[in-house]
DNA sequence: GTCGAATTGTTCGAGCTCGAACTATATGGC
DNA sequence: GCCATATAGTTCGAGCTCGAACAATTCGAC
């Protein structure tokens, strides 16, 4: 096989556009993790849920959907995934019977756990060109990109 | 409504992981320009394909999924819509029969200058809360990134 | 207290991407 | 030249997210 980066080409004007190369990098990163893991199930693809579960135990699916960004009818099926895979639970709130509380299983825990080492390289290995210093300004840059967002979305 | 942000939650231990906020910053920053561009037709969710056909005139569609890091089949899917819009066009190769070469319409060439009007404003909201460079900075550290993975593939 | 409005989780259909096929064409060893 | 192998574009089915519905439940103005 040729030199893959002889054939890639430039985006022109979105060269220097941080959506453009957001989406790229998180494409290519994304895949690149689901083929680093493999045998975890479902779980790797939710390994950012499942971490959010995991920090805040017995949260509402609304306010789980809320952080990661997506619509509450796409976390009933990342959740009917995981509840049918015995990593997370669902228990009927007292408070309010609407809704529902969410857990991770002891045997979610462990998943997270060994999950969370290969993320760990996963990480070392999108890092492995940068700078000193550069992981902390890039987290920074991403945290503000996201808290215009938040804020946008309210208006 | 209440106040978005007090119903936030932490990712816990991917609060610091460069992927968890590089996929959560780009669900939303995409999220958002969709909802920005109306009247467009798939125009605005194809906008990085559509620049970098402008840049690349009359490239096959091999080379144009590796840019932008999509499997050729969901190229075709993409092109078919954006060809049924009028607004690329597919040019059967003479030097290889089995290539197509894919060009901007005039009518594409004009939706994309218009779309990048609004791409900028886009662009401007997402960097809102910046501080001098850090723009660039985190245009590198993104290059950065992709250039690892880009690496990572070829092994 | 009561009833309309809001909220919670869910279901369903449309549209998307992926991966594994497939056809047609090009390439290279012999 | 000939035939195995590789490549270009496409098709198809599985799995995903979204947005618009919906039933059950709670909230709030009166």
């Amino acid at each position: 096989m040729e030199d893959q980066d002889s054939r890639l080409l430039t985006a022109g004007s979105q060269e220097r556009s941080i959506a453009y190369k957001l989406r790229l990098a998180q494409i290519m990163a994304y895949q690149a993790f689901e083929e680093r893991v493999t045998g975890f199930g479902a779980a790797p693809r939710y390994l950012g849920l499942l971490c959010v579960i995991r920090a805040n135990p017995g949260q509402h699916q609304t306010r789980l959907a809320e952080t990661i960004a997506v619509q509450r009818s796409s976390l009933v099926t990342m959740l009917d995934r995981l509840e049918g895979e015995g990593l997370v639970e669902r228990i009927n709130c007292e408070a309010d019977r609407r809704a529902k509380l969410v857990n991770l299983t002891a045997k979610g825990e462990d998943v997270v756990s060994r999950l969370l080492e290969e993320a760990e390289r996963h990480e070392e290995m999108l890092c492995a060109n940068m700078i000193e210093g550069e992981r902390q300004s890039i987290l920074d840059g991403l945290d503000r990109i996201i808290a215009s967002l938040r804020g946008n979305l309210k208006a």
